[in-house]
RNA sequence: GGGCCGUUAGCUCAGUCGGUAGAGCACCUGCCUUUUAAGCAGGGAGUCGCUGGUUCGAGCCCAGCACGGCCUACCA
């Protein structure tokens, strides 16, 4: 059942009806426009006095009469019509006053100046090109209710210019990204997003199903794999930007479908990759901001290369004391005392001494890291696919990128030794058997792939929805997501 | 999962002590041929998120549910 649509609905209704009668197509096909609203403005001095055409949304009447303005907004700006009764005659005129804001039309017309200065045009003919039979948000106060803006975009950017803002900088920044990869001779790729194995991250997958395959699939938790298997290739520098899918929690930086940048470059390793991760942001600020300096939720930030660099174990020993790093039976009791919760004390429910380290990064760590900082060198336990560092084996070549307490990005030089991996994936394979179901598993085509010999290579993934969080100053990230996963609306 | 808050006209929001539902924008009518949040006069517009309860009487009090927001927890 259609719900009514109300009084003004039905008013909007009756006029489009009343349209037909006078025989106005109120979806009429294509319309052929001169100039968009800002050329004519800023063209103006060229302009006045000739003839030009334009179209967009109506977003303001006022009527005086036999005579009135609208503002008509288009995708660069807005310019104001001026219709008279004497320019565009009776029957024009007639339609003119059946119309409201929201609709969209067409105008042709001179270029000029209204007595208080406004760049307008003297509309010499009108075209309805699309009747609206919904009323738009308030015209002052915009769409505030932010569900509505999440659930219904297209009105959010209708009425909000700060929205529209928003998803242009997510184009640009989008777009400086593969801008600033092809420049490196990076090759964009676009590998498979249903997997018969996922790997690449520790996450739970979302499942589907091949009907005439008969097979299993899963959405791709990251990219990893198979860009690796393109090194293997011999492509040397691959990228991809694309969605991955996380089948876990939502909340201010976690969205289940987000979108990635992942690069692998041969012959490089982690540090090569934290450089790169340096001048890209420098490059995203310059470009966005004019500077390497800008400010998120009120803190400011600079991007200006070298960042800090903090050894993970470094940053650990800050937290808890040097002498908590000498067993795990020591670093649960300094958790512990730094109020971390860690469940009850049975010692094989704890979890493993990388687990801990990871959980006093989280909790005590990242969250201040606000300056842009790499914390490098994880444990290997919680890095399956990194490889170690040359003076501690238990230790691996892996960065993640830190901003205003943000993960902005994973890197690590990868694993390239084939029986290595097998031995790091198997132990992931019993993780998940115990019943861990963010553990990898075994993935016996990029075993082989290696097997056939990966160039040493750095690889870095980048959230690309956090990053246009940070730099449209943006709370959250359904905010920089067009149409971000809402439960539906119940309908009756 | 937990806590707090929100849900009233298409939108933005009021709603006092529990006593017949309000404003502005939008829409419609009238006047108005350089206005721009145009103006003036008038009009129409409601399942007060849903379900139950308390009460003579509920938008308001109580319970449950739904959806959302913020925080928190979990989760690479």
């Amino acid at each position: 059942m259609e719900k009514p649509e109300g009084i003004a609905q039905d008013q909007m209704r009756a006029n489009l009806e009343s349209l037909r009668k006078n025989g106005v197509d109120p979806y009429p096909r294509r319309f052929e426009r001169s100039h968009l609203s800002r050329e004519v403005v800023d063209d103006f001095d060229r302009l006045e006095g000739s003839e030009v055409t334009v179209a967009g949304r109506m977003m303001a009447m006022r009527g005086h009469g036999k005579a009135g303005f609208a503002d008509l907004v288009d995708v660069k700006g807005k310019i104001q019509l001026y219709v008279r009764r004497d320019e565009v005659g009776d029957e024009q005129f007639a339609i003119w006053e059946l119309l409201s804001v929201g609709d969209i039309v067409g105008a042709r017309g001179e270029a000029f100046k209204t007595r208080s200065g406004e760049v307008s045009v003297k509309v010499k003919e009108l075209t309805l090109l699309s009747k609206a039979l919904l009323p738009l948000p308030e015209k002052w106060h915009g769409l505030k209710d932010k569900e509505l803006r999440y659930r219904r975009r297209y009105l959010d950017l209708i009425s909000n210019e700060e929205t529209r803002d928003v998803f242009r900088s997510r184009s640009r920044i989008v777009h400086i990204m593969r801008e600033f990869l092809v420049e490196r001779d990076f090759l964009e790729a676009e590998t498979p997003i249903l997997q018969p194995i996922y790997g690449g991250a520790f996450a739970r997958a979302f499942e589907t199903h091949h009907h005439s395959l008969d097979l299993k699939l899963y959405l791709r938790i990251a990219d990893e794999l198979y860009l690796k298997r393109l090194i293997v290739g011999g492509f040397e520098r691959v990228f991809e930007i694309g969605k991955d899918f996380r089948n876990e929690g939502m909340d201010r930086t976690h969205s289940p479908e987000f979108t990635q940048l992942e690069l692998y470059q041969a012959y490089a390793d982690y540090n090569v990759m934290m450089e790169t991760t340096e001048s890209l942001f420098e490059r995203l600020a310059r470009e966005l901001h004019g500077g390497t300096k800008f400010t998120w939720q009120g803190r400011e930030i600079d991007v200006k290369a070298p960042w800090k660099r903090v050894k993970v174990m470094d940053a650990v020993a800050e937290v808890v004391g040097d002498d908590a790093l000498k067993s795990k039976e020591a670093l649960v009791e300094a958790a512990r005392a730094v109020g971390l919760e860690l469940g009850d004390s049975q010692d094989d429910e704890l979890p493993g001494f990388g687990e801990l380290v990871e959980k006093i990064l989280d909790e005590l760590v990242e969250p201040k890291l606000i300056e842009p900082t790499f914390l490098i060198d994880y444990p290997l336990e919680i890095s399956p696919l990194a490889k170690q560092t040359t003076d501690d084996p238990d230790i691996v070549e892996r960065f993640e990128i830190f901003i205003a307490g943000i993960e902005l990005g994973n890197s690590f030089t990868e694993l390239n030794d084939p029986d290595e991996q097998v031995r790091r994936l198997g132990a992931q394979v019993e993780k998940r058997a115990g019943g861990d179901e963010e553990a990898h598993g075994m993935d016996d085509d990029f075993i082989m792939a290696l097997r056939h010999g990966m160039p040493p290579t750095g690889g870095l993934g980048i959230g690309v929805d956090r990053v246009v969080m940070l730099l449209t100053d943006s709370p959250g990230i359904r905010d920089v997501i067009l149409f971000p996963t809402m439960r539906p609306e119940r309908s009756e």
